[in-house]
This record gives structure tokens, C-alpha cells and sequence, in this order.
DNA sequence: TCCGAAATTGTTAACGTAAACATCGACGGA
DNA sequence: TCCGTCGATGTTTACGTTAACAATTTCGGA
């Protein structure tokens, strides 16, 4: 920046100006300055920037895989409005889900350059630590029930599980069993309770809960289970890969879908609409629950602090061919 | 920091000694300033650090599309190892692919905290923003062909698509249709020609390709059509999705895979073995293409610029069940 | 007892930027 | 003509950290 203000012959602080774009520099000088930004390759260095400032620009996101569908979508939204309103995203991977791995992310967060933080981790996770965070940064929580804690933001689980065991149960199906994520989860726990309830409500039997691990080989194992049971007719899978697998497992053991077993999956991906035969399927709105937590986390870094509570973005099912009327 | 010197009644360069773990502080005075620090909550500014020492430990990591798998599962692995080189990530999304958006995207960069990049984008859209990279950051760019000018990390593409014909010659097919991705794509680019070359090489007829974009709805609609060809029998597709797409057109269309019809897909993506039936697929090791970029990348921060050249990560054919012998 | 070396701690300066304040010159009105 | 005002530009300072050097203390040995 000095070299750029002594090539154009003026101070620094009129190149930080023109830099700005801020109001009092006469045309002919402006140009003179661009001039010799251009020449010398200038870029204003950000951690000076920072450093003024006390800002960094930037918002770190903490995650635990970021192959799942879900959270690669909701990064994916969190980075572009993120971008679009300035901020950068950094983002910090957890390897393993162990609290000790999340400890060290937190710490590692705390000498980081980041004004907030959004973190993408089951909640029971948090629990130790709560206490590390920085006083000074802002959290916004995606995908658990740290309502009481941070302000939260996710999808409507609940609701989105109550539409497709309604829908099945509409088809005149007796009862509807239940594939669940794995225990530790609560996005599985939610949808898994939802299911339970709208049955328990319309007076229907509850079947065992199948679990597994989000996987479509672990759907595929309980799909078999669940093909070996003769009046099992409807079943409602977690999320979609494992339904992916359930389906196979069906098409194996020849129980014919939608014709003989009527299937529904959670999630929406991009692929359920090209699954043998196409999922019926509970849709999720991944960019949404992106946008809110920017929204949310910006609204905290410039206006202070926000109470905890929890911003819940609806479901909808979307129905297409594993899905039909009970068999008679 | 000056606080927790007034604190422990030092001066701020020893509390920069604490925290930087140098020796040359004897114990007892180490424990007063750990103690400030706590009572504090001091956490070292590195905005600070940064414009001290003119490094930011930071990576940039450009792109277009984070669900699509191979980005995601390579944005993983590059976070995963940088991070634990002591490197944030930092993410710019492209929204839309278009020139403009990427120099958008690299002049964004250039105001960025950022030591290096690592472009993961279709290397055409680069050809106007070569000029745009500011001079002092280094630069690692993914799946294009931009080795001339740049060191490029990539998959094998021409050598996985090879195994994948001479898998479906050797099982007695005699051609291979192609399925295509995206015209502008240099990775569809690659692997429809090493496919081109093999059947040439072999002496086989070449079926005019079919291209799609990547998604299973267009490998649905591209099935389709070669479901209408009697004559064919065996099909590379140039993704797993896509495949995915064609498996369902197929049987819609009542050929049989792999009886009547093999099919052989590019990625191997999580669900691939849960397809109806279990896909046959070219197995990408996204997870190593990112560790290399990282490495490379680093060690042009570490020890100056690297010249232009290609790293090629190896490609495996992954047998399952959607390839048999050709049909009599 | 005193001196020199080593160990520990303190002081100064610099990284690049921008806010706050200071200066300078031009212009208009009395 | 002189003065006040305003617009353009320059100067100073601070942001938080650490390298380089300076100062102080401690300790062993002659």
C-alpha cells in the first residue's frame, strides 16, 4: 500500500480511500491511484484489514461428514448466502464424532478468524463442550435440540414424519413399521417418535423398530428382516439411501413394491425420483435450513446476541411410485 | 493480551511465549500467565498473527457444486488434511459456471485471507481468469486439463474407462454404448474418448454416444432410447447417477441387467452396490485426490512455486452385478 | 568476593490498514 | 481585501502479535 501511495505520489490513507470507495477524492487523483494498483498488483491484505476492524468476515461451520446429502446441500447454502452478504466460510471437519474431536474443533474454532459459528453436529456431542466456546463468538446449531442452549435451526422432522405414516396409513395399511437411523441420532430419535405417535393416535399396532446406520447396506440387512414378515406392508425408512436399500432387499426376497409393500424414505435426494420404482419420499429443504442459519448467525454478529429458541423449516411429502393402496 | 500481561504482572512478550509454548519461561511464571489467560478467556487474535508473520494458514478451495459426490467427498479429504497440517478451508462457491462467476470467484479470493487455491472446476472456465490470479498465491487445480499451466491433481479418468470397455469386451460384448456426460465437461471428455479408443483399438464398431448431465434423469432418458436398440448390450455410463438412471429405463423397458443388457458406471458411490441389480463401476479414490492437492499445494507454500504437470490417482473396476456375459 | 556466562524477562519496532484529527488551498461573501 | 467555510489530502495513532535486541537476575567458579 506504501508503494502503491509513493508511485502515485499521494498519502496511504488516500489509497485506502480509493480502496474504499469512500467520498472526497477528487476524480484526477482517483484515477492515479487505480493506476498504480493496477501497476504494482496491489490487494489489500485482509488480516490488516481485520485487525482494524476487529472483524474477520468470516464464519466457520463445523461438521461432522461432509459426504452426507444433507450436509454438503446445507454447506452448500450456508457458503453462497454467506458470500453473498461478504462473509467467507471456513470450514472444520470433525473426523470421528467423539466428543474429544469436537472439543479440539471448538478449540481450534476459538484461534480461528471467525466471527461465528455454525455447527452441523448431533447436540449430545455438545454437552462437554459448551463451556469451551468463546464467549465472544456467535453459534447457530443445525440438526438438534440445543434449543435450550443456542438458537437453532433444522428441518421439521416431526412433521415430516407424521405426513408419510399418515399417507400410508390413508392407503388403508394396518399399521406402518419403522426403519430408524442409529440411536445416538435425533434427527432418527424425532422421526422415529413422530411415527409412534401418529400410530399410538390412530389406535394402531406399533411393530419393533428396525435401526441402522443411515447406510444403504445397513437398510438393505433390515430390509431382509422386514421381507420375512407377512402382514408387514408399509414401511417408513429414515432417510433414503437405506430405503434404496430396503428396496433391493424387498426386489430379492420377490415382494413386489408398490404392489405388495408400500415404502416411504426421508430426505428427497436427487436420486430417489430414479429409484425401482421411484420413492415416495419426505422432502427436505437443505437450502433453506442454509439460508436461516446465515440469516440468523449475520442477525447475531451485528445486532448481538439472540436468545435460544428453535426455527423450524417445513416438510413435504412427495409421493411417487413405492407407495399404493394395501393389498386386500 | 495486554490484559492478561497486567494480570500476571508480566509483559505481553512472555504471555506470547506461553502461548506459543517457547521456551526460555520458567515454570512458575508460565503457570501465572496460563492462569490469567483462563480467568481472561484470552484467545490469541490471528488477525494478528496473520499480519505478523504474512501467512494466513489458509487454503481456498473453489468450486462449483458441493452435492455433487466426487466435489464433496474431495472438499472432505482436502479439509481433512489440511487441517491437520495446521490449514482452515476456506470455501467459494460458484453459483452458476459461467466466466464471469469465476473470475468473480478469483477476484473474491485475491481479497481473501488465502495462501493458496485449489480450483475444482472444468478447467475452459479458466482460460480468462489466468491473468485475474493474484501473483503471490499459489495454485493446485482438479479435474481439468489445465496441466500446461498449472499442477493438476486428478483422477485417472482415461485409465478407469478403459477397464470398464475392456472389462465388457472381455466378457464377449461386441461393442460398448456410451453414455456421455455434458459436452463442456473435460472429464465426460476423457473418458469418452479412452472408451472411443479402446473399441478402435479393438477392431469394434463405434456407437454413436449418447450424452447426459450427469443426473439420473437424463441417464433415465438416455436409457430409454437405447433400450430401443436391440443390438445393445453391454453400456459404459460416464456416472454412477446416470447408470442409475439407465438401470431404471431399462427395466421399465423390460431388458433385463444384466441377462440382456451389462452396464458399467463411473464413481462408485456409496449407493452403487445397493442398485437393482448391484452396479458394476469404476471406483474414484476422491479421498486421495484430495490429500495430494493438499500436499502439493502445501509444499508450493513451503518451498515456492511448483511448475505446471499432472498427478494422476489411480482408477479400479469394481465388479458387482449389473455385467454378465453377453447374451448368446 | 567478584566476574562472566547463562537464563529469564522486558522494551522497541514493525506487520498493513483506517479512524480521527490536522493541514492546506480555494472559493464566496462582506 | 480579508475571513470563514468547505473540500481535498496528509499525519498520527492504534489494532494484537512477535522478532530482535536490551536489561536484569542468577549462579558457578576462581
Amino acid at each position: 500500500m506504501a508503494d502503491v501511495a509513493r508511485l502515485a505520489g499521494v498519502s496511504s490513507q488516500t489509497v485506502s480511500r480509493v480502496a474504499n470507495g469512500q467520498p472526497g477524492v477528487v476524480e484526477s487523483t482517483r484515477e492515479q491511484v487505480l493506476t498504480a494498483m493496477r501497476e504494482l498488483g496491489y490487494r489489500p491484505n485482509s488480516a490488516a484489514r481485520s485487525l482494524r476492524y476487529g472483524r474477520f468476515n468470516t464464519i466457520g461451520v463445523i461438521l461432522f461428514g461432509l459426504s452426507s446429502t444433507g450436509n454438503s446441500r446445507t454447506v452448500e447454502a450456508i457458503a453462497t448466502h454467506a458470500a453473498a452478504e461478504g462473509y467467507a466460510i471456513t470450514l472444520i471437519p470433525v473426523g470421528m464424532p467423539t466428543q474429544d474431536n469436537v472439543l479440539g474443533a471448538f478449540t481450534r474454532m476459538g484461534e480461528l478468524a471467525v466471527d461465528g459459528v455454525i455447527v452441523i453436529i448431533e447436540v449430545h456431542l455438545l454437552d462437554a463442550t459448551a463451556v469451551a466456546l468463546p464467549p465472544g463468538v456467535h453459534v447457530v446449531v443445525v440438526d438438534s435440540d440445543a434449543g435450550d442452549r443456542y438458537p437453532v435451526v433444522d428441518t421439521d422432522q416431526a412433521d415430516g414424519a407424521r405426513q408419510a405414516v399418515r399417507h400410508l396409513l390413508g392407503l388403508g395399511h394396518r399399521t406402518v413399521w419403522h426403519l430408524s437411523g442409529p440411536a445416538e441420532s435425533f434427527a432418527a430419535e424425532r422421526r422415529a417418535s413422530a411415527w409412534r405417535a401418529v400410530l399410538e393416535e390412530a389406535g394402531r399396532p406399533v411393530p419393533p423398530v428396525e435401526h441402522g446406520d443411515w447406510s444403504a447396506d445397513s437398510g438393505y440387512h433390515a430390509g431382509l428382516r422386514l421381507a420375512g414378515v407377512p402382514e408387514c406392508t408399509a414401511i417408513f425408512v429414515a432417510n433414503d439411501q437405506m430405503a434404496l436399500g430396503v428396496l433391493r432387499a424387498l426386489h430379492e426376497r420377490g415382494r413386489r413394491v408398490p404392489d405388495e409393500v408400500s415404502v416411504v424414505g426421508f430426505d428427497d435426494i436427487a436420486d430417489a425420483g430414479s429409484y425401482l420404482p421411484p420413492l415416495t419420499t419426505v422432502h427436505q429443504d437443505f437450502a433453506e435450513v442454509g439460508r436461516r442459519c446465515v440469516r440468523s448467525l449475520l442477525h447475531q454478529i451485528h445486532d448481538g446476541p439472540a436468545g435460544p429458541g428453535t426455527d423450524l423449516v417445513a416438510t413435504r411429502l412427495i409421493v411417487r411410485g413405492s407407495t399404493a393402496p394395501a393389498p386386500a
